[in-house]
DNA sequence: TATGAATGAGACTTCATTCAT
DNA sequence: AATGAATGAAGTCTCATTCAT
């Protein structure tokens, strides 16, 4: 094969390389970008694998298939998300309209940037093949968000601050823009030529939503 | 199978004719369907053709295959809807309040019942999956009704009826509680127990929006 | 492709034909081969249908998996042969020797020939492996085999013509020589150049056999 | 692991030299126990290795591969059982009927006790996959085998012991109880609730047969 | 010597598609 | 027009084998 006559001590680069505490994290981020691109039935083993940089024998060293792999992704990148907006909750003293800003604004950070930021579209695209999954992630995820936030919600009417919306239809409201935002980005990005700024669209849906929630209007108005 | 040998000519079709005329339409309603509730990759032709009473064989005759099938059944959901607003808005006269009460209406009641119901959360899943698909959808409907809409409260803003607010935002706010209800409703409606009224949610949504946005204030307001 | 210039109107021969009725026997009698021949987990599932002269694809119209296969190969080998003996049994009304002649040699020609031939070895080599079929062919084929025999020696010895030998050691004496022809048969049939004449083995097998559970020996006797 | 970094010299060899070498033998162990259970095709190495109490690699050291441990799995159980019969009946003096019986229990011995039990079940499911291996199976130990009792046989006939009985259909009779006794049991021990003891089953063997070739019956007879 | 992470060929299985009937 | 038997490409998964440590 080598032409070469002067053979030079070529590096002769190792076939793989021994790395097994990184391997595991390295695969679900593979999986989890080509899952989000592509659903679950659509993507390969192989295509994963090679995003790994592995074989795809090797990914059955640390998952034992593909379901396996799938909701190691979507939990995996669940887990570090759920509770920190409930810290933010607990530990907030101002006023409200402030904590609803902020709490918003985190969680556009965490479901804004990748690697989470896909799960919300792969959810919505697999809940139905995946029943107990869909519900974990109905139950953990969504439910307890709502719940977080619906707490935010009342504690501004009890306070005064919010007319007595019904809280319910209210989360729904707030949270609307911004995981559509996400899911959107994530299925047309491809598509779609230019896209608004999260975080403006952010901005103006607090001042549009919190408008239309809060007691004292905002009004231009009074005296005229 | 007919067992009439001597059949007489009536004036309606008889009822295997009308059969076969229908197949198609039968053929795409399961499509539907099966590749809202799994996906384009998760769903069999065989259970298409077992839900539209056909062969699998018989669904090659109307279609040439697995893909265009499934562009038929995204293009044949879109067309109908795709004007019913346009004619709305050119046609109306009265307050922009109302005109967007009645789009939004008008729109909960096409996306939110079947059949085209499922179509956004086919969409979010598989428009990486077909890029050109995507693209149509994204420009012929996404686009156009986000124009239609930016029409109205622009329309809004020039009457003085609305505040000057960054249409291209408002937009996206307007429509974000009514898609993602869709969405997740043909999502989760195995997992989620027990669903807010869409209707009911919509309602609030305008009121809530409606307020952040008019300019004049509902205020409980000023001094008087 | 055709080279032929003068168009001769080639049959053409399809590229299947639809045999559904014949494809199931094919197919198991291919698979009875094979897994005999290779063992079950040696056998691929490519050279049974090649040998059956479909394809892979095709066999699982008929069966759903290999282990199917497997089971229903050995289940059809059986049932036709269990009860032929018994009849013989309770129809016989002459003298045991001759009933234990005949059924000895009916089992011989249904285990020393093809299909079935092959049955015995294969459960030898799988039983191990598919526990439930183990169990029922130990049950159905073997331990009714021997109560079968079991009656014959028995009557024998109630009817003065054998000794009162031990009936569940004599049975199995009985069977062992024309079994352990039919397995040695399969397995070795490549290696062993030569071989006896499993009939005239049978003969032989009859004759000191009898001889040493009869009551009245064969003497070339007494006095003389 | 070694703690003791002053470790004395011993005069016995260390215990984990001792296990070292022992290696060899102790897998070999383990792939015949694992090969008679579950076939050539259907043991895994890795199980192979971890009842050895090794890993795969190890295993490499020894053996070339799997199939070089097979042979040599069935080679080792061979070599020892192979000539300790023909010393017998080089050395007997007495009447070829004890000769017969004390060969037979020799052999029952061997064949009838872990752990070269299950060679033969293992050479009848795997002779013909490994043509060379089955070859040399059946010359060197069914040939060799079949020699050995021919010559017994032979001998007691010209010693007028014996009937002239056709010396090759015989030994086969003489070995088929015995033998196929081995083989069921390793193949339906999990599915045979109760078994006949061997050695009894042998002396019934013996019994039968002897009575079917000796020249003088065992007459109740004569009357006189 | 021993390990076990990594590989990759090959097996089983599914399913979109074709085509004789 | 309709069928459904047959195909074969492609995917998931297993496991004997290799090799850096």
């Amino acid at each position: 094969m080598s032409t070469s006559s002067t053979a030079l001590p070529v590096a002769h680069a190792p076939r793989w390389h021994r790395r097994k505490e990184a391997r595991p994290a390295e695969i679900l981020a593979a999986a989890l970008e080509t899952f989000v691109a592509h659903g679950y039935a659509a993507t390969r083993l192989d295509d994963v694998a090679r995003r790994a940089g592995v074989t795809k024998g090797t990914m059955y060293l640390y998952f034992k298939g593909k379901e396996a792999l799938f909701k190691a992704v979507v939990s995996e990148a669940l887990v570090e998300n759920i509770m920190r907006g409930e810290r933010l909750v607990d530990e907030h003293e101002g006023g409200t309209r402030e904590l609803l800003e902020r709490i918003l604004a985190s969680w556009l950070d965490s479901i804004g940037r990748p690697p989470a930021s896909g799960i919300p579209k792969l959810m919505i695209a697999e809940a139905a093949n995946f029943p107990d999954l869909g519900r974990f992630y109905y139950d953990e995820v969504v439910r307890r968000g709502q719940r977080l936030l619906g707490r935010v919600i009342r504690r501004g009417i009890e306070r005064g601050e919010f007319r007595p919306v019904p809280v319910e239809h209210a989360v729904r409201l707030a949270i609307a823009p911004i995981l559509l935002g996400a899911v959107l980005k994530h299925s047309f990005h491809a598509c779609s030529g230019d896209e608004l700024d999260p975080r403006e669209n952010l901005a103006h849906h607090l001042d549009v939503f919190l408008r239309g929630i809060e007691m004292v209007p905002h009004a231009e108005v009074p005296n005229a």
